[in-house]
DNA sequence: TATGAATGAGAGTTCATTCAT
DNA sequence: AATGAATGAACTCTCATTCAT
């Protein structure tokens, strides 16, 4: 690898010096997605060079051709990818939480810490879910289907049996508590910091929905 | 220009016959300014295509050029005249109401009516706000200036004064109201209609601002 | 176009100042086509650099874009017009003569005198007919149906019926004839010469068809 | 290899347990070979993908450079050994006729029979005749020379001399006759079948040749 | 011997921009 | 003012080849 600046790559690569094949793919696609997500995020997907990226995780540019067919797939894996591990982080914490009302703060809670831990790949999702392309939006929209049923049963539901919450459409406010995380998060500073804290965030819903 | 079926300018230019050079040069950038917007909406600016955008227009490839120095100037040319447009037109309109929570209500009404009016224009402004290009960002950002001044001292301040509203941070709240009438503009169908009431949505707000 | 050796664009150019645009527009796709003809000749398609062609012809290499939508469709006009030219000269000069066994030799003179008259196009041609690539080569078989019908009817059929002729199956015989008209064409020189005389090729043929 | 479905390297390899470090290496390098001519004919040299040729034979990528320097070579291995065993096939066959005009008989009937047998190679080798690599074609004809030479003395000049064929210019003759083959040959179809037979093909040159 | 991750030169293609008419 | 042929930088993608294992 000569003289090149050491990278990312060369730093992740010294700790796994007895990996086995597995794992050495896994790594390189691993590296190939954070290095995109970084691009997308920061150029938006038309604007990214792909040839850049695959020399941002640390490989010649062909390399990322060897992991994804294309820029786009390479963008739907992306996708996919952070949409199910976005969901299940959530979800996993969300769930330590019983009380419905509490559970509305820790979505936001952890949704920031999320964004604050990932915010090249939130930026990189949010870019395509405010962006023009309706196929993407669409199949971003699948594949955070997990955390808007969520809320809509383990949530909003939950919170109406209980006679906590008002009886509200649950499609509709589902799609609302989700629109109002993802738009704060558009928000985040270059840290993943957002100005708002979720406690307030969590307040402007509750205002709405809590019987008095 | 031929046989082309008959276009936008095409038609418009029949109205204009006895238009003096002035009104040619400014209709004719008006069209390219409107052609813009739709490409710049359905496909985002990178992917958008300058010539065709001149085609559709009804002008030849190069004809842009004679307007605009540049794709990255006609952008920023819509940017500044919509956000003008569209600032002039809610500011006109709010006034007509006296009251700050009537004015409040009439903020969503209006910004509601001018998003279905210019809703291929709403999408190319969406798409920057949301989107990738911090530069872009901030120059969208002050062309909204006055609208966001405007609800700031007209609104907030208003109401502070005359006892409606509670104090709250007329920066921080100013730039939430904004935020919100754009992040539901972003849910606009094709028609340009948006799922949620205008009454609705200043009432989400209004349940937190209201003394009761 | 500065300091570049003078190319055959120049050279064609100079002859027509007063030119219309059509006719700078068919200059432009002819030199073009001409370019390619000798590109696929010398390398075949596959190994034909498409940006070369375009700075053979004299222009950059984006400008053979104006004019053919992808290299393949290149290839295909390029079958197309040449096959159409050359079965329109062959016929034309084939009718001078009403003998049939008069027309074969002519068939094989005047073949003759076309590829040695266009001997780029014509190998370029014949890679493909010998070539790999079969929905080229039915498109070239499409494109050659003229003078396969031609030597059918105004050849054998009316050879038949004066008596001159045994009875053959046309089908067979005309592609028999072509077949062996492509053949002995692929064994031209650099300059187009073919070691056969058309005179001996048509008697070959005509051992086995004349009566005697 | 894990669960790929077994192809012919697997069957074959089933075989040949008790094989010998030379024996593997022999089969693999034929393997290999095949696999190039299946590709060859039918993507062309340059279109052919020699990872997939690897794949395809049963091996890795890498595995066909560990028995060939580079593409070009396994192409011109191909072509030489194909020349021989081509030559070899034909020239024992025909030698068990003593006959001359039996003889140019058997030389089509068995060339037909190796075309079938050998579809795959036939067309890789066509595929360069015809093709329009000078230096290829060279080699082609060098490789090919056993059997033209074959042609020119053993049956040529063999009838010359027993005085059943006219004294023709052996060179150009023996050349005329194995085009006439090669040209036959590709018309075969799939199957490696051709439609006119080898008696038929034979006299077509016999009637040129023959004393009357 | 066989493997397959990695390389990087080079290809086809797009399109913002220029400029002579 | 409007045109559209021409330009050429820059991009996505392919694949022959290398080499450490």
């Amino acid at each position: 690898m000569g003289d090149r600046p050491p990278n990312l790559k060369d730093v992740l690569m010294a700790r796994i010096k007895q990996s086995t094949l597995e794992d050495v793919q896994q790594n390189t696609r691993d590296l190939l997605l954070q290095a995109a997500a970084v691009a997308f995020a920061k150029d938006g997907y038309d604007a990214a060079n792909i040839n850049q990226i695959s020399l941002n995780a640390g490989f010649a540019k062909g390399t990322v051709y060897n992991y994804f067919q294309s820029k786009r797939i390479l963008l739907i894996t992306l996708i996919d990818e952070v949409a199910a591990a976005h969901c299940g982080f959530m979800m996993e914490q969300i769930s330590l939480e019983s009380d419905p009302q509490q559970r509305l703060e820790k979505l936001f809670g952890t949704g920031f810490v999320y964004v604050k831990q990932n915010i090249a790949k939130m930026r990189a999702i949010l870019n395509i879910l405010y962006g023009h392309d309706i196929e993407l939006k669409t199949r971003l929209f699948q594949a955070y289907q997990p955390i808007i049923n969520y809320v809509k049963t383990e949530i909003l539901r939950q919170g109406a049996e209980q006679g906590e919450f008002e009886p509200v459409n649950e499609n509709e406010f589902s799609l609302l508590i989700l629109s109002l995380y993802m738009g704060l998060s558009t928000q985040a500073d270059e840290q993943g910091n957002i100005w708002i804290s979720a406690d307030r965030a969590a307040n402007l819903l509750l205002n709405g929905l809590l019987k008095r």
